[in-house]
DNA sequence: GCACAGTCTTGAGTTTGGTCAAGGCTCGCC
DNA sequence: GGCGAGCCTTGACCAAACTCAAGACTGTGC
């Protein structure tokens, strides 16, 4: 079919969570129902409250979840990039999407027809499987960042988001910061400015941001920092480092 | 089979989200693998890392699901009772639980073994179909949570939960508080004694705390302080009613 | 180089929520 | 009734994070 995939985009999504449990005949039936979409940077993808008809996989660029409460404050769910899916729950609950969509930078996706995506699944349970899966996983996700704002503070959730970015178990390593401060402060439930100070306490701990840099000196001194008590916190600031 | 269900236990788990749709073929195809576990309070049912043999349905009884942090900080994610299922994503993911689980109150559960059901599922796709509205169901909730958390302040947490808890759309109520403050407070991400602040904070909005149960004068008067954002609750505080 | 916009950081003052400790309230038990 | 245990509330104090506002830094265009 006229599906204007890139075969390295191809390669992109076979190797998704999503789909990469797959037979490739499987998959080949999926993407009749599937379409490239373009989208420029801060374009909405989709609305709160819209019939939700469809899923996506990121085949470039950023694209944030959030939702607006009425009086206006907006508050980031999750942020997603190449190679991710999502949106996949939200096709099968109520039917309508609990979250909107946007693109923060210029992206290419790849969007799936939800009524198909059912169709397929009733024919071959493994598609079902491999999505159960996959929310599963979402779901864990979600379980770590309602945690994380629960019993961490805020230089100790954006240590967690460093820790999940760097690829290096020990030792130091130098993270690249993926989107600007003021997204990744909404994504860690703060405000730019406590962003910036958070980091700033971090110095303490062995990082230091440059640019849209993060060196980390030690990654188990930081993982040590991200999963202290809060009562060690306090008890620290008199005797620090 | 020798499950020891009465009869209106038999019709609570028919009813669940999880099962409602499923044929009485299915469901006592899948009860097979089922049995009925009795916990005193405080009991563990499972610990977060562990193995995910097993999903749940509350037969009777408060469950709290919820993670400890290496430091010994207790997050409760959630809080189950009667004719609620649960772990039932965490069955599928990397196959342990990301969280742990034990019984508020004395609790009579029914465990459905975890690869018998993924058997059914193979069979009949329409199980995998009911699991995936069920566990994107329960994405919904951690997101609206994720988003209170982020956007909200205690006491408009707190009104969204009483919402949530009130039947009425509109008018007066009052509403039963299900468990005590102890675990509202850490189901709302907040210790015992904001919450008692919080409740007080209330009062300006016509709701009144006596024993167990909260009265609430305006449900649209309640909501609408729910929702209302941040600045406009700044702005208020010269001037409030 | 200089002005400008955008982004990020810093500073001062305020609010929220956590901690610790003390005091009420309720309920069961003797 | 009196006592004690548990739970809830209050008060004082403190740390974390938000707001508003100003300043620094970066990169662009002239």
């Amino acid at each position: 079919m006229g599906l204007d995939l890139s075969p390295l985009e191809l390669q992109l999504v076979r190797r998704t969570p999503l789909f990469s449990g797959l037979s490739p005949e499987a998959l080949s039936d999926l993407m009749a129902g599937a379409a490239v979409q373009n989208a420029p940077a801060g374009n909405c993808l989709f609305t709160q409250g819209e019939p939700a008809e469809a899923i996506f996989v990121v085949l470039n660029g950023w694209i944030k979840l959030y939702r607006i409460t009425t009086g206006g404050t907006e508050a980031v769910i999750e942020i997603f990039t190449r190679g991710q899916s999502f949106a996949e729950a939200a096709a099968f609950a109520g039917a309508t999407y609990p979250v909107s969509c946007e693109a923060v930078t210029e992206a290419r996706l790849l969007r799936i027809s939800a009524r198909h995506l059912f169709d397929r699944i009733r024919r071959s349970p493994d598609i079902g499987l491999t999505m159960l899966a996959s929310t599963s996983k979402q779901l864990r996700l979600f379980v770590r960042q309602i945690e994380a704002l629960k019993a961490q503070t805020g230089a100790q959730r954006i240590a967690e988001f460093l820790l999940e970015l760097a690829h290096c178990e020990t030792g130091s390593c130098t993270v690249e910061l993926p989107y600007d401060k003021a997204l990744i402060a909404a994504r860690l439930g703060m405000k730019p400015e406590s962003l910036s100070r958070a980091f700033n306490r971090l110095k303490d701990h062995g990082v230091e941001v440059k640019q849209r840099q993060a060196e980390i000196a030690s990654v188990e001194a930081l993982r040590d920092f991200a999963e202290r008590e809060r009562a060690d916190i306090m008890k620290a600031h008199g005797a620090d480092d």
